[in-house]
DNA sequence: TGGAGATCCATAGGTTACCTATGTAAAGTC
DNA sequence: GACTTTACATAGGTAACCTATGGATCTCCA
């Protein structure tokens, strides 16, 4: 039914489309990419720069950048790693955390409330969604650390 | 079985994961925000800038600036609208359909191939991916331009 | 028909989110 | 105790956005 030529138009759908929503949602978020790292931490717990910026596809320095400012909003405290003195840990505070309940209300207004008053999608399409995404970065391979 | 939270994490994950495919497509892209351009004009032919920004959800000067470097890369020609002197007409040229046809291919090797590694999802979930994302933004009401 | 207001696009000016390259300090390795 | 690797920070630069605003042209109607 779908050949070769659908799923890389598909593909390349999927990216653009992917483009477009990051758009439209940066411009109702203060700091939209901060909002990636407190999900990642709330996920994972406390965690170095370094590992964040794997989990997050990003480089290094663009985590540290993220933190930094994470830090100066009070979402996130830095504290020494104590079995490693080159390492921090950073975790989510209770601001950090009433942030990110708050950015995903706002989301789900944006995205969920959308594909109601459309009809044409329910909540296992949009986990399909996310889980296609999820396997893509999943599989990611690309290097993002010196080379 | 899914309960209102759930389509609140499920709305904010969708969002987080296409941000990280957008950073890691970007890496391999020398102008990713152009081939949404590209792409536009390949689906709407020869379109005027106004009507660009508002398919792409961005604001007006944003796709002033996407066909000037479009158009230095003779990606896209612009010429007068005949109907309408104020207005410039962009359409794709035959570098441009050839750059579009080259970023599909890359698009399609870096997400169709992983998701076809994983196994776990196939050319039906691509699509209702795709069909999420668009249904969420063509529900997006957003101005964008003076409001 | 002659403005008034809307629309189309360009310019100015600024911000965020990225990147690569590189430096510094601590940890492992032998 | 030197050698390599790892964790993070800093420096410097770019692409992709935004809002505000200005100059033309179109539209509409009193």
């Amino acid at each position: 039914m779908t050949t070769p030529d659908d799923v890389e138009r598909l593909s390349s759908e999927l990216v653009v489309h992917a483009a477009r929503l990051v758009r439209v949602v940066r411009r109702s978020l203060a700091y939209p990419a901060g909002v990636r790292t407190l999900s990642l931490l709330d996920e994972l717990g406390p965690t170095g720069i370094s590992a964040l910026a794997t989990a997050d596809h990003c480089s290094q320095p663009t985590m540290t950048g993220q933190v930094r400012q994470l830090e100066e909003q009070g979402w996130v405290a830095r504290s020494p790693n104590p079995a490693d003195a080159r390492g921090t840990l950073v975790a989510l505070t209770d601001a950090g955390r009433a942030e990110l309940a708050r950015v995903r209300t706002a989301n789900a207004r944006l995205v969920a409330d959308r594909l109601r008053a459309s009809g044409a999608h329910d909540a296992r399409d949009l986990a399909t969604a996310v889980a296609v995404l999820r396997d893509v970065l999943d599989r990611d391979t690309t290097r993002r650390d010196h080379p």
